[in-house]
DNA sequence: CGGCTATTATACCGATCGGTATAGTTCCTG
DNA sequence: CAGGAACTATACCGATCGGTATAATAGCCG
């Protein structure tokens, strides 16, 4: 069991670092200090190995965003919770979130993405069935739901991006400052 | 002459559809009727096939955006202007666009991103200089140039990455929505 | 102990990887 | 026409690709 944990973490260290086509098998085994049998004995093959690699802590995250998005008719205090919980995730998983990153943007037929789409997606259709939700209170939102999800998570993944790369830093102020300017502009 | 042009677009076609390291040099030669020596002698490597693909677009990409940012004053203007010139590139060139994105979000430590990460930041070095001139206008913003220009790109390409999954068009609404959001949030 | 399942290594598969040595062809220039 | 530069094909390089057949080992259950 420990051998599947091992591989599962170098797994994800060298898809996040370097790319999923980029690193091949003989290289994850050799890190793991194993060998390739018994990878395609607990994984079946290389596309298990990155279902595997992404679908616990990708669960996990959706868990965190969904409990995080409950709305009580306070979407500001929401809207706080979400990007809390998305910073919190991406500072305690770094290597999971960038690999998540870049296999969302990967072309369509690469098998990263199409293995990270329906994990992915799901993320989006909480933050939309929040945005639905509250067109109750904010009625000139409606039809917009979509969009904002989009682009909210789309804000949060990119001061991710950012934090991921040294540029800034996951905290309290930048959550405060994403949330604000996200439902105020950038004016005040 | 003519073969280096096919080459550079079926390597574009393979490049966005698929990924750059999932894509042959075998199978870019095939697509463009010729073999490996002529990718080679116009090229010299994969790499410098990948250069050659990305550089021109991104060139022209960047001009524009850096056209449409002239700052004059009216920030509204400007951005709608920087937006408009945007979503008309990645719907004219959406391989291109394509092709850029997943490599922008591409590891570090990749190929793809080391060859696009320079052409990306001058783009957003073009933003955030445009935020520094408007600060003067607008004093509030002060400080926030940087992660103004990094939200304002993100989600011009959360849209443009949207339509190129076919989710919405690239339209001058489009264009007027996301200035809006961008500038005064999502109540209003 | 006997037998069974799970796990792991040795050694190998055909195919493809990025890249090149050699030579032929074409075409422009003198 | 001679000669050189530009271009392109045949055939090949060692390395690596994802994946596997076989078998040895290990631990558990009876």
């Amino acid at each position: 069991m420990d051998t599947r944990v091992a591989l599962l973490s170098c797994a994800l260290q060298l898809f996040a670092a370097r790319g999923y086509d980029a690193v091949g098998v003989q290289e994850i085994v050799d890190a793991a200090g194993i060998t390739k049998p018994t990878l395609y004995h607990y994984f079946g093959s290389k596309r298990g190995l990155l279902e595997a690699v992404l679908t616990p802590p990708f669960t996990q995250f959706n868990q965190q965003v969904q409990a995080a998005a409950v709305y009580s008719g306070d979407l500001p205090l929401t809207l706080k919770r979400v990007a809390e919980a998305v910073f919190t995730f991406a500072r305690e998983n770094p290597g999971f979130y960038r690999l998540q990153l870049a296999l969302w943007f990967a072309p369509r037929d690469s098998e990263g993405f199409q293995v990270v789409s329906s994990l992915n997606r799901q993320a989006h259709d909480i933050l939309e069935a929040l945005f639905a939700q509250a067109v109750q209170q904010h009625g000139n939102m409606r039809g917009r739901q979509r969009a904002y999800a989009a682009t909210f998570l789309g804000m949060l993944n990119t001061y991710a991006a950012m934090a991921l790369n040294g540029y800034t830093q996951l905290d309290a102020a930048l959550v405060e400052q994403a949330v604000h300017q996200f439902q105020h502009g950038i004016y005040s």
